[in-house]
DNA sequence: CTGAAAGCGCTTACAG
DNA sequence: CTGAAAGCGCTTACAG
């Protein structure tokens, strides 16, 4: 059996038009020594026959399968789609394919994922780890994008300093009491945003943080998180360290009847896609996904070039940080802007 | 040089053990004849291995990439994340890998990215295909997911009942005046919406739709909807076609000092993920994506199962529509429920 | 400039 | 129950 593929291989071009499959190969690939005439006459004969190289003849030959492995921690999270759309256009452009798998769940289903990816024979792959997970030695090269706490062969969005741009946004705006709004107390991206925005606070400035997850663990309030409450009590600014939470705390601050941004403000983190359709639309802080994505890619492409001569597994480059990026979209608050002479800080 | 694979394959495995690599890869894939004990020593000292079967190998020699290529329109579209996860779930369960290709921008970059996944060996694909895209015949089977006006080989959700329901809900709400708000008035899914919707209307009912596509090439009003003056005309239903333009609606009658659901309600259609998070919760109607995935790669499936005897490109099963179900958040609406009794219709 | 040959790792009739 | 052999389609030294 060994069912043959439908299409035209090397060896029918060759016997139809006269010639050996290597001089065939060749004049494909444009790699030994071929005269211009034949050339032409293969490729356009190839063409003709709607030839598509075999990848498993190659793979198997060559030993690289041109695909590379993308594990998730779940595909469902909404800053997903940015990711892996960057990954696929830069595995594109370094001539590879890209093959999925949803980690979703537990540690476990990851363990599992990344096995799947290396028996399909991906060359490398890249992990964004579920939360708090350390990727151990695995068959291939693999780049991590995560935090930068996480140790070693990983890139990471910048997202203390993110946490910074945030800072020092709102405090332009001349805004004096904070709340940070998680909604995962564990997650190192959140923490380090957090940990970003107070070490950015100026003088008078306060920040206090509210985790959700940790408020519907307690009983919380029911399905709001009273924030009019805080409101009341004199927050002005309310950030929240994904864009997911900005739009909660700003639909419940609306809802309550509280006018964004004239009465508080609120900002969020990533730019997901409907920061700017809502209104007000959000300020927000942007990953350079692309950046981030080349940077995973090359790493991954460098350490298979290497690792063709020096066999096993290598690691990546050290924990390579890229700048986020704030995109403001609120740019008035409700304290008027002290943003240009920032003495009243002293005050 | 063809730098071998790292790991050890069928032939160290055999001579390893003083046997031959038909009797390992039996003993392995549990086909022909071994006899219990040899398989037991030989599973054993392949695991001790490590061995991971190449599947270059074994797909050059079967002809099975073993492998699916999936084609989105653009992943950053807020829809992707769970129609690809349920995918890659159903394909994974049928024992297949899935290859992503982004057709971001025009029609002739979904062709490429069809070509990309044909060239790395894919064995059928799910095309989620541009606006308007009809796809020709691929080099493999095909399956499309889009909506069930596309002709033949098609998943779809029912899209045009999607709508009935919404409509249903509202006039369960007692709702009179409706106003469908599209963005993409050449989008054949969010006209089967509107169509639905209007066609599920009561007596008494009216329904205006309003394009936002049509409204920003016409100069419109700046960044608003001007929901709050349509409001104000008397219409205490907005039906958006898709959860990201409901929000846009929310959030702008919410800024209006329009309150939802107590003098309006906002519905929209996919429960997207922000779609329980937002205050007050839009009422949404959701695709069984993970009905929508198995059937799609099923017929991919039986399709590869058949080719392998008559050889060459096949279509998959007709237009299968998948019900969309209701999710109900916003329960009452302005004018008092008339949900029991529906006898308000006729007054 | 061109071709004959080996071999990547696997599976599968077929013979013993 | 086990093994020897062929062959999937390709690339790459090597010889001519």
């Amino acid at each position: 059996m060994a069912s043959p593929r439908p299409g035209p291989n090397l060896s029918r071009i060759a016997s139809s038009l006269g010639v050996s499959v290597a001089t065939v190969s060749n004049a494909l690939s444009g790699k030994g020594r071929v005269s211009g005439q034949l050339i032409e006459k293969i490729r356009e004969h190839a063409a003709e026959l709607g030839y598509v190289p075999s990848q498993a003849g190659r793979a198997l030959r060559t030993g690289r399968s041109g695909v590379l492995g993308l594990v998730l921690p779940d595909i469902a999270n909404p800053l997903f789609p940015k990711i892996a759309q960057a990954i696929e256009f830069a595995a594109s452009a370094a001539g590879y394919g890209v093959l999925i798998a949803d980690s979703r769940g537990d540690v476990a289903a990851q363990t599992e994922a990344i096995n799947r990816l290396v028996e399909r024979g991906v060359e490398g792959m890249v992990i964004i780890p579920r939360r708090a997970t350390r990727i151990s030695a695995a068959a291939c090269p693999v780049a991590v994008i995560d935090t930068a706490s996480t140790p070693g062969n990983t890139v990471a969005a910048d997202h203390w300093q993110g946490g910074r741009e945030i800072a020092g946004h709102l405090a332009d705006l001349g805004h004096q009491r904070i709340l940070i709004v998680g909604n995962n107390h564990e997650s190192n991206v959140q923490n380090d945003r957090a940990g970003g925005i107070r070490s950015a606070l100026r003088a008078g400035m306060h920040a206090e943080t509210l985790w959700i997850d940790r408020l519907e663990r307690d009983g919380g309030n029911g399905c709001t998180l009273g924030l009019a409450e805080k409101a009341r009590q004199g927050f002005t600014a309310f950030a929240a360290l994904s864009d997911l939470q900005a739009l909660r705390a700003l639909t419940e601050l609306q809802q309550a009847g509280i006018n964004i941004p004239a009465d508080v403000s609120v900002t969020g983190f990533d730019d997901l896609v409907w920061s700017p359709v809502v209104t007000p639309s959000l300020t927000t802080v942007r990953m350079d996904v692309d950046r981030i994505a080349g940077i995973a890619v090359l790493a991954l492409v460098n350490s298979i070039r290497t690792s063709s001569l020096r066999e096993g597994m290598l690691v990546t480059a050290e924990t390579d940080r890229v700048a986020m990026q704030l995109v403001v979209r609120q740019s008035s608050g409700p304290v008027n802007p002290a943003s240009k002479t920032s003495e009243m800080e002293n005050t």
